[in-house]
DNA sequence: ATCGCCTCCTGCGCGC
DNA sequence: TGCGCGCAGGAGGCGA
């Protein structure tokens, strides 16, 4: 389950390969993601790699006119390898390059992640139009949060995963942030406090930031890598610690789910 | 407009 | 040790 952390650390280890480089060739093998892999991305080749950003969880390879839009769902990985290493299970597709006998692949196993191919101005695709502001930001800010939650009845939890009020808040890092800030996740969000709507935001940038800067850790030597990231070895507060004591109280963490997702917390430190 | 449920798929963990 | 079952999970889509 790549989360934001992984999916940039990630674009990190692949953008300096990538860039000013071309994909010589690239194979599909099965084409059956999210949504089905368009035709024309075997098309792609020989077109200058401008640039390789990220927008939430997707990653963007832009080809001048053609960006392609990548998503690992909850089991994709991207990896780099030479050419001659064999294909392993789930390898989807490959996209070889031009310069360095390298290829770029794309394994996943659960097949709930896309690649899919824009025109023109990516931002304007379906699926990135309507994000909302990147967490990491100056634009996520703890008055935008607390604006936008006002009369909202869902769970604080679901809210700050709904990727429409910020991006790239996932499963586990939505746990983590709660706890850090007090607030229990099935609370409602219009009822959270402004102060409480501070906590949450300088949380949410906090775990993030601090796992993109563990997964640095892991970018040497990303090619041939085991191409996961994964989950780095961040110490988790409450996430997948149900019946364990809360780190800072000694309560016994609890598990509870909220909008079918498991989630975690303590019922002693948050309210 | 908002909410909550459903779905896609495979690997894994658990129970017997 | 082996088998089969059920669950997990990102996020779009849809029905209420």
């Amino acid at each position: 389950m790549p989360e934001l952390p992984e999916v940039e650390t990630t674009r990190r280890g692949i953008e300096p390969y990538l860039l000013a480089n071309r994909f010589s060739r690239i194979k599909v093998r099965q084409p059956s993601l999210r949504w089905p892999i368009p035709k024309n991305l075997s098309a792609m080749t020989n077109r200058k790699i401008e640039s390789v950003t990220r927008r939430g969880k997707y990653i963007l390879i832009s080809l001048g006119r053609h960006t392609i839009i990548i998503h690992l769902g909850m089991s994709g990985s991207l990896r780099l390898t030479e050419k001659q290493v064999p294909l392993r299970k789930h390898d989807h597709v490959s996209f070889g390059l031009s310069d360095d006998g390298l290829e770029l692949r794309y394994h996943d196993p659960r097949r709930f992640g896309c690649i899919l191919l824009a025109s023109g101005d990516v931002f304007t695709h379906p699926l990135l139009e309507k994000l909302g502001p990147e967490p990491l930001s100056n634009e996520f800010t703890s008055d935008y949060l607390f604006k936008l939650s006002r009369k909202r009845k869902c769970a604080i939890k679901n809210f700050i995963m709904d990727s429409r009020t910020v991006v790239g808040v996932g499963n586990i890092y939505a746990s983590e942030a709660l706890y850090l800030s007090g607030i229990r996740p099935g609370k409602a969000a219009g009822r959270i406090s402004t102060a409480a709507s501070a906590q949450l935001t300088v949380n949410i940038k906090k775990v993030l930031k601090n796992a993109i800067e563990m997964g640095g850790t892991t970018l040497r030597d990303f090619v041939n890598s085991d191409g996961d990231p994964g989950y780095f070895a961040q110490e988790l507060r409450v996430y997948g610690r149900a019946g364990k004591p809360c780190t800072t109280c000694e309560t016994t963490i609890k598990a509870v789910v909220i909008g079918q997702r498991s989630s975690f917390y303590c019922p002693a430190c948050q309210s």
